[in-house]
DNA sequence: GGTAAAGGTGGGATATTGTGGGAGATATCT
DNA sequence: AGATATCTCCCACAATATCCCACCTTTACC
């Protein structure tokens, strides 16, 4: 399970360590692209093994999912880590995520997220604000 | 599988570079031929002989089907990789999909698309605003 | 608190890739 | 048939990515 968070720099040769702890988890090779709100997804290779074939699935003559498959897979890398754990972001996903000097890292259970820092501060500020509110969803559901 | 994306330039003599990652799935010979939204598909042998076998299926009293398979037959030809893996594109291909001095490449599972470097920016710029859909089709196919 | 191990960062050497161009073979037109 | 244009195969170069090793900082442990 992939927890917790950590800000790494972005070297001149655009690579970036994953940290230690989470390298058992997700293997030798991972599979990044592009994900929401301004993040990257990294998916073990056997993860991402699930959404290519739920992808494949799609048909490609219907135009929905033609733009939606290809929003997916055109910023899809296969990146393998180094002898020392890191992974390279390619120039598109690095303009994508808006990432600068440093990134952070987030653990989201089966993947990670990779956000710019300023993207990060941005994002974590406006949320940890209505955490209350959603806490208070919470336990109105019944999960907490 | 074939993924990511790689912007390439046409030489004088309409020869596009295919990526090295690619080289070894596509194999010596591919099928290139016209495809959806203005970009060309090119399949290697093996997944061409499964979507003529697709095509072969179709009926052929039906005038949609008919002329569907009209489309993708007859710009289709074979191209050979050469001895640093490019592949040319004809005159009528080169025109179909707009391409001017540079090329987008793009993976897609088992096909890689080529686009006119124009074309790709309109069509990716008008789809990658809509985050919302994206989210919904993810959770649609079971993805988050 | 000092020592040892581990994790993150930086840089240099080498191999690979993308691109341009030339020579020979093939086709085309007068 | 000859000359001209086109295509195909091959080689060369420059840019870039990949691999590998070394340093430095932080963490863990005695």
């Amino acid at each position: 399970m992939l927890i917790g968070h950590y800000i790494h720099g972005l070297d001149d040769k655009k690579r970036i360590s994953i940290p230690a702890k989470w390298r058992s988890i997700l293997g030798k090779k991972v599979v990044i692209t592009s994900g929401l709100d301004k993040s990257l997804f990294v998916y073990s290779l056997k993860e991402w093994q699930k959404i290519a074939d739920k992808l494949s699935e799609l048909s490609f003559t219907n135009k929905d999912t033609r733009s939606f498959t290809r929003f997916m897979l055109s910023n899809a890398f296969e990146a393998d880590l180094d002898s020392v754990g890191r992974i390279l972001i390619t120039d598109a996903l690095k303009s994508f995520a808006n990432i600068k000097k440093k990134a952070v890292l987030v653990g989201m259970h089966s993947k990670v997220e990779i956000w710019g820092e300023e993207e990060w501060e941005k994002y974590s500020n406006a949320n940890n604000k209505s955490a209350d509110s959603i806490a208070t969803k919470l336990s109105e559901i019944g999960i907490l």
